[in-house]
This record gives structure tokens, C-alpha cells and sequence, in this order.
DNA sequence: AAGACTGTACCGTCCGGTCGGTTTAGGTTT
DNA sequence: AAACCTAAACCGACCGGACGGTACAGTCTT
């Protein structure tokens, strides 16, 4: 209902609208996503946008989707015998991120901003997640303080928290890494 | 410019219209902060609610201020010679309102949403507090894992993502008061 | 009387969504 | 290959409602 071919004059703005969104949220916040706005970002207009999400409701839960999609890319990419390999996957999306600015986790914001419920489909995708990182480790709890600091970290800089100095950064990534590599 | 006495008729509305503020954001997500909203929800009418805060973003302020003052009321209640006084002052925050379901952190993300520049005064509160934290340890980068955890846990509980099971809850944040005692 | 509201009416703006076009590109017919 | 058809992709004017804020006359409390 989704895989839409596009045999005549398309060249499938999807992407687009949604890099626009971003663009719009990084530069303005997210309380400013607005049709059009992103419209006009994306060069299109307002009718061009609604065409490709019928209701803005629908072109948040993009956003979302294609934060998970990029998010599950990412877990892909850990090798694949890497013991506690889905928490690793975790602390590298972020750590990816920070080098391209496409925030993605402005979608968690501008979700939760406009309905909650619209957050279901990153709750399902953690909880999976969580299944797996636990059912990986013996040490629960360390395994979860692991997770929460990887968060912890998205939020941070999402909301552009002080993060206690540049030179902080690398030695944090890397308790972080022995943390979990310490986890098995 | 805001602390205002109420010397004569005075019921002070204030407190009221806050908690009513966070009660709708709980109820029906941060973006349904309306000041008719709150409003209806505190027993006022929208002018009281006006002359109480004169603009929305005001209202907004208030929450996180409220939220601020919360947290250093709390921070003050620790132990005064306790070592990573700060840490664990952080930790406690949370907890507390874990038992009240008044979700103060609700602020953050109300202002969040609407206007990023109103999240300053949270941004050098906690600055402050980094400072403080840092200052008092050997181990920064493990004083910060603990940081960002604790950060981690609170939007967590903001946005009611999956959290590994009430069976973990106790043992996380044992773990948590554990690492940080073992830090200075 | 003065402060702390209530209640209602109203304004202007913004914004989501609708809708009737128009353009673009491929296929079909002759 | 020119003419024609079809449908996707997009435009942009418009509508209606929500919302922030104003104004202001009245009410209750201290």
C-alpha cells in the first residue's frame, strides 16, 4: 500500500520534502515545521507536499520511518558476530550522525510535539532492541545504564545541552565502548 | 521581571495554572498546550491565565523555572558533604517524581518544541551543574557516563519508552547510585 | 479602594486541508 | 510521426478553524 512505482513525470520528491523538514526544524526548531515551510524549503508547494503525505500527521510519521530505516541501516553495518552487537550499533548511529548534521532525532521531537502516538513505531523498534541487548549479556543492569547514556547522549545533543567540554567527547565515546565491550 | 507580590485580594493563580499546564501536556502531548486549554483546566478563565502570564512563551518560561526551581530544592536536600553531591542530587531529582506523577521534565519539551532559545536558562543551569560535577571528581569521563544516564533515564520516562521490564528498574538504578559512589 | 481576577467579545494571523486546474511523460492509435 | 489519451505529479487560490492576544466592563476579596 506503500511501493508507489511512478511510470509517468516523477522524480519522487519524498526525500526531499523530508530533508526539508529537517532543514527546517535544525535551522527554526520544531515547532516550525510547517507545510509550508517545508514547501518552500523543498521547492515545492504546499500542494506538491500534501500530495506526497496526504496529512501532516502522515509527514511526521516519514520522518520517524526514515530515522528507524536509517537507524536499522546502521545496526546492519555492526559485524556480525560482535558480541552486545546491537548496543554498539546504538552508540554508532549517534556517533554517525554528529559528523552529517541531518538530525534525525528531531523527528522524536517534532512527533512528540504534535501526538505521542505517533512515537509507537520507535517504542516497538526499541523494544526489540532491548530484547535482543539483553538477552545478550548476563549484566542487565549494566547493559541498561549502557543504553540509557547512549540516549542520554541523543538528547543532549538534541537539544543542544552542554556536553562538558570538547575535549571530553572522545574520552566519553570510549568508556562508553569499553563499557559495553566489557559487558559480554 | 517576574516575581510579583500579591499583597491584597489574592489567591495567586499561578501554581495552579503550571500544574495545570503540565496535566494537559500529559494528558494530550506537549503541542495541546493551549492557553484555553490550561485555562479550562486550571478552573480559569483565559484571562486569568493572561494576567498571570502575559504571552504564551512566558507561561512556557514559567514551567521550565518551576521545573528548575524543583530541581535545585532537591539538589539542596542532599547531604552536604557528600562527594559527587551534584551526581547524586541529579539521580534523585528523577526518582522523585517518579513517585508524583507530576512529569516536571514535560517542560523541556514544551519548550523545546515551541521555541528553542527559552531552553537557555536550563542550558547554563546545567552548566553549572556540570561544573560542579566535574570539579568534584578524578574520573570526568565516567562522572559524565553517569551524567548522561541519568539524562537518559529522564526522557525515557518523558517520551514512556520501553525501559527493559519493572524487574530492571531497582537493579538500574542501584548500579547507577553504585557507580557514581565508586567515582570521586 | 485596589488587587486579582471573571466573562465575553473580538481581531489578526497562521496553518492544515480541499479542490479545481495545469504540466509532464509515457503509451496508443492511426 | 503526429495526434490523441491517460494518469501521475504538482500548483496555488481558497476555506475554516484554532489560537494568541486585546479590550473592557463587571465581580469578589482583602
Amino acid at each position: 500500500m506503500s511501493e508507489r512505482k511512478h511510470p509517468a513525470g516523477s522524480r519522487n520528491a519524498s526525500p526531499r520534502i523530508l530533508g526539508a523538514a529537517r532543514a527546517v526544524a535544525g535551522r527554526e526548531g520544531v515547532g516550525k515545521i510547517t507545510i509550508e515551510a517545508v514547501a518552500k524549503e523543498a521547492g515545492l508547494s504546499k500542494g506538491g507536499v500534501l500530495y506526497n503525505y496526504p496529512t501532516k500527521k502522515a509527514l511526521l510519521s516519514g520522518l520517524l520511518d526514515q530515522m528507524l530505516a536509517k537507524h536499522r541501516e546502521l545496526l546492519g553495518k555492526v559485524p556480525e558476530r560482535h558480541p552486545s552487537r546491537t548496543l554498539h550499533g546504538h552508540l554508532e548511529t549517534i556517533l554517525h550522525s554528529e559528523d552529517l548534521d541531518d538530525d534525525l532525532s528531531t523527528a522524536i521531537l517534532a512527533v512528540a510535539a504534535s501526538d505521542p502516538r505517533l512515537l509507537d513505531p520507535l517504542r516497538t523498534e526499541l523494544t526489540g532492541d532491548l530484547e535482543r541487548i539483553l538477552s545478550g549479556t548476563q549484566d542487565a543492569p549494566g547493559a541498561m545504564v549502557a543504553v540509557l547514556a547512549i540516549q542520554g547522549l541523543r538528547f543532549q545533543k538534541l537539544l543542544n545541552l552542554p556536553d562538558g567540554g570538547a575535549d571530553l567527547r572522545e574520552p566519553i565515546i570510549e568508556r562508553l565502548r569499553t563499557m559495553i565491550d566489557g559487558l559480554d
